[in-house]
DNA sequence: GGACTCCAATGAACATACTTATAATAGAAG
DNA sequence: CTTCTATTATAAGTATGTTCATTGGAGTCC
């Protein structure tokens, strides 16, 4: 995994260096919007951190440029207006995390885009079900079952990570992104209703104290 | 999708491969005319990258080669004048591109062009409504009926992707390209022309939250 | 092992906030 | 002028988050 850090800030710069190569990714930097274009184009990355103020060409222009490629970008900035984070994530932007932040925050953050940015199967079928990423159609025996988008963003999150026990965090941070602000009893509701919806209470296991695990018979592995 | 890369440059060649293997395409590479039409012939391409500056055998020659195949082909020059561009497109080559360029606009030119040149139907047929991309005609049991403009770009959009959940933002980046400046009710107007016009109030599907869908029978696959 | 307790999860109902459909109107293009 | 297209307002439909009463699991103590 190799991420790209544009920072004009030598200080948080090195920090973040030093925060992922400690967690085994590797780094390389560009400190202006100059270097940041010609070293983004010199090969691909698994992900691209991006500061919003910069000297020579601006983040907003940057992020554009970077967005045809569908490299996974998280926006790292003071400027932590809602419109910013707004006007960010409509360009194309992954996530959003706001200075000063918490190196925890920073790599949750990572992993997480990084975990849904992950290549997903097109069609899965299990037990009369399918699921569909492409056409976001679910059918059980036939029959087409009607899934909201958070339905299907949650059910599509527990297939992709099958047989894993999903903390209930992780599962917030995928479907609801930022508009997470704690525990409710949100989660369980739409559990509930896929699992009504699809006849999967024994497919969607409840790990107790911990999350949600999709079990499928070639659980072992 | 496979891709076949025609570069002397090695260094390009392996940028180039790089970036095209991260984005998902299968790529092999030929270093000279020769290797070229050799592995040109080998089995069938969806996309040709081709530089005009080659040992052995010119880029010219080598273009007027692959044309008649019908394979889409991307030129990857130096030669930026506006001359050698012309040339180019009218010997059949789909889109230009001059070195040095940001791998960005790669990607961006080749999606462009695999959507473009993406077999469409020249005539689609579905529930007694003939579809035809060529004459731009569409009937209904045998009547014509007169769509506009914006109706027929949606409608063909709808088609060329059945089955697939498209979202407003991509149908609107299609139909109306960059006069697209956010949300107003204009597509839902227009699909609902559509569907009173043909009849396809269950064919054309809303997609609550993301957009539309084009559903045919075979929809499962 | 059985009874007890704490805490997590479930399930139903409801209010709110969004999204889409429809129709009417205004504006632009030919 | 006529036709097409975009905009606006309003209505209808759907999804979503929250609350709360209830159920169930896990551990503890006897």
């Amino acid at each position: 995994m190799n991420i790209l850090i544009i920072e004009d800030d030598k200080t948080i710069s090195a920090l973040m260096g030093r925060t992922l190569t400690g967690a085994g990714y590797d780094c390389e930097f560009a400190f202006d919007g100059e270097e940041a274009e010609e070293l983004f184009d010199s090969h691909p990355w698994d992900l691209v951190l991006l500061d919003l103020m910069l000297p020579k060409v601006s983040g907003y222009d940057l992020l554009e440029y970077i967005a045809p490629s569908k490299t996974p970008v998280i926006i790292v900035s003071a400027m932590g207006q809602v419109n910013d984070r707004i006007r960010g994530l409509k360009m194309g932007a992954d996530d959003y995390i706001c200075k000063p932040f918490q190196v925890a925050e920073l790599l949750a953050r990572i992993e997480a885009v990084i975990r849904r940015t992950a290549p997903t199967d097109d069609v899965f079928d299990y037990k009369g079900v399918s699921v569909n990423n492409v056409s976001r159609v679910v059918t059980k025996d036939g029959e087409t079952v009607p899934l909201t988008v958070k339905e299907f963003d949650l059910l599509s999150m527990l297939i992709n990570n099958r047989n894993v026990a999903l903390s209930r965090k992780q599962l917030y941070e995928y479907v609801w992104k930022e508009e997470y602000y704690g525990e409710t009893r949100t989660l369980d509701n739409h559990i509930k209703r896929i699992r009504q919806k699809l006849g999967y209470e024994d497919v969607i296991k409840t790990v107790f104290g911990i999350g949600y695990r999709f079990e499928t018979e070639e659980a072992g592995c």
